[in-house]
DNA sequence: CGGAACTTTGACACATATCAAAGTGTGTGG
DNA sequence: CCACACACTTTGATATGTGTCAAAGTTCCG
């Protein structure tokens, strides 16, 4: 029963962000398109998508760039100067806000397909840390590009429009109810979000990697370390999941979603 | 001390929403502009700011309406199909999403400068109920009608993603916070808030009408009705606020800010 | 004036934080 | 290649904050 895919967590290595150095290399839309056909991202993906039904001459001004960012690297720090999203092609991102008191508060996490960086336009600074937990690949969406190609293409200023709100809206149903949960449908709650985000890529669904420790996940979920850890023995112990380290496997979906119990309709 | 601007709550008297019935009273943009100049949004009305630098010929394309909500009535209801962003002109609204166990959860408060409706864009049906909580006004801003300025006015577009960003940012900050904070915390935070978006709009930030119950504040932090009473009566018996029914006052803003504590940075 | 809705307050139960100690896995240096 | 150090995890015992249940008090409106 040994896993030798889990990771030893990210010691303290900070280094400088990549963001900076990631905008230096530019990729012209045309190598571009064949990569984004492949692209594990596909219609998720927001300029991907656009682009399979885009004027090829509006296309030629789209340029960006990809970049790997390894385990413990930053990808932005909060305060950096705002001036690209991210669309993670794979691996495992936290967000991370400082508290007045000085500690971290682990605010969000992002998975292939989803969009960093939203909360950077309104200040036009990056309003949080983001850390890959795992070695990343993200596309480089330099975001006067993006508005300039919204500009003329309706269908891609929509797209955006959708991807904010549904931000909006999952952050108001998945961060809302916190407050009015229990440690077992915190947990829960985590673990089938993460489910249905991995199986929305096409990856298990009932299997997956949770890189973050104990600790950032009672970060996130408002929960004491060793909360979250009695909490996933006891999901252990009553077999609706099984957990080596970071390696989690749901072997009763159903059961762990009536723990959830009260979710939005 | 006998405060006659406190409102009776709300009865049980399910209407119509207004949503629909609005739609059919258009308002050409001359006529707007006028309004607009003075109405209390001013520069955090979306389409105020924009129209004042705006070419008369775009802005000529531009319909929209006012209308009132009576306290208790729906400004628009889960579910409904998605048309319209609305901007409080006054008054006081709540958001309610329904839980799957049937009970409801109080998801947010919209106030004076504050732009509703954004949940609906993604999902193209609104993702909660609005009522209102107090006698109030709102502007109606038909979204394909904003799409097509925005598509023509980059500033407007611009003006759209700062806003939705903001939201999304004010949300990741003020929910994930509430998770690991105790009653105290979470109460301080909500009057701090409120007093600051008053304030924003030239109301008085020391003084103002909470007019949510006991029973939705709860709902909101995601605290009991009794714990939310006992918090309060704390709060005024240390001297930090003057409470009369839904009247707040705030006494001692600097040790307010002091029980909030861990805040973002 | 009476009833309905809301609020306040008390007593007790329960979930989670806190403190603490032992256990496990991982990477590094000898 | 092994052993050590470190980071992380698990588990126990106790303390504390909030939920729960209940009863009395208040305000508002018809």
């Amino acid at each position: 029963m040994k896993m030798n895919t889990t990771v030893r967590n990210i010691p303290a290595r900070p280094r400088a962000p990549v963001a900076s150095a990631m905008l230096n290399e530019p990729v012209q839309i045309g190598l571009c398109k064949t990569i984004c056909l492949s692209c594990n991202l596909r219609d998720l993906c927001v300029p991907c998508c656009a682009l399979t039904r885009l004027e090829k001459d509006a296309a030629e001004r789209m340029v960006f760039s990809r970049t790997r960012v390894r385990r413990g690297e930053h990808l932005y720090r909060c305060g950096e100067r705002f001036g690209a999203l991210f669309g993670v092609r794979y691996g495992f991102f936290k967000s991370v806000s400082l508290l007045k008191d000085g500690r971290d508060q682990v605010t969000g996490y992002a998975i292939a397909g989803d969009v960093m960086g939203v909360d950077g336009i309104g200040p036009e600074r990056y309003a949080c840390n983001t850390v890959a937990l795992e070695d990343s690949e993200v596309c480089v969406l330099p975001f006067a590009g993006l508005l300039a190609l919204a500009q003329e293409i309706p269908s891609l200023q929509r797209h955006f429009y959708k991807m904010m709100s549904r931000e909006i809206v999952r952050e108001q149903g998945v961060m809302l109810q916190l407050g009015s949960m229990n440690a077992e449908e915190r947990l829960a709650m985590l673990l089938l979000d993460l489910s249905k985000r991995f199986a929305a890529h096409g990856c298990s669904s009932s299997e997956f990697n949770l890189p973050m420790t104990r600790e950032e996940v009672g970060s996130y979920l408002g929960l004491k370390l060793a909360t979250v850890s009695r909490t996933f023995s006891k999901f252990q112990d009553d077999g609706l999941i099984a957990v080596q380290q970071k390696f989690i496997r749901i072997r009763d979906r159903v059961r762990l979603e009536l723990v959830m119990g009260r979710g939005l309709v």
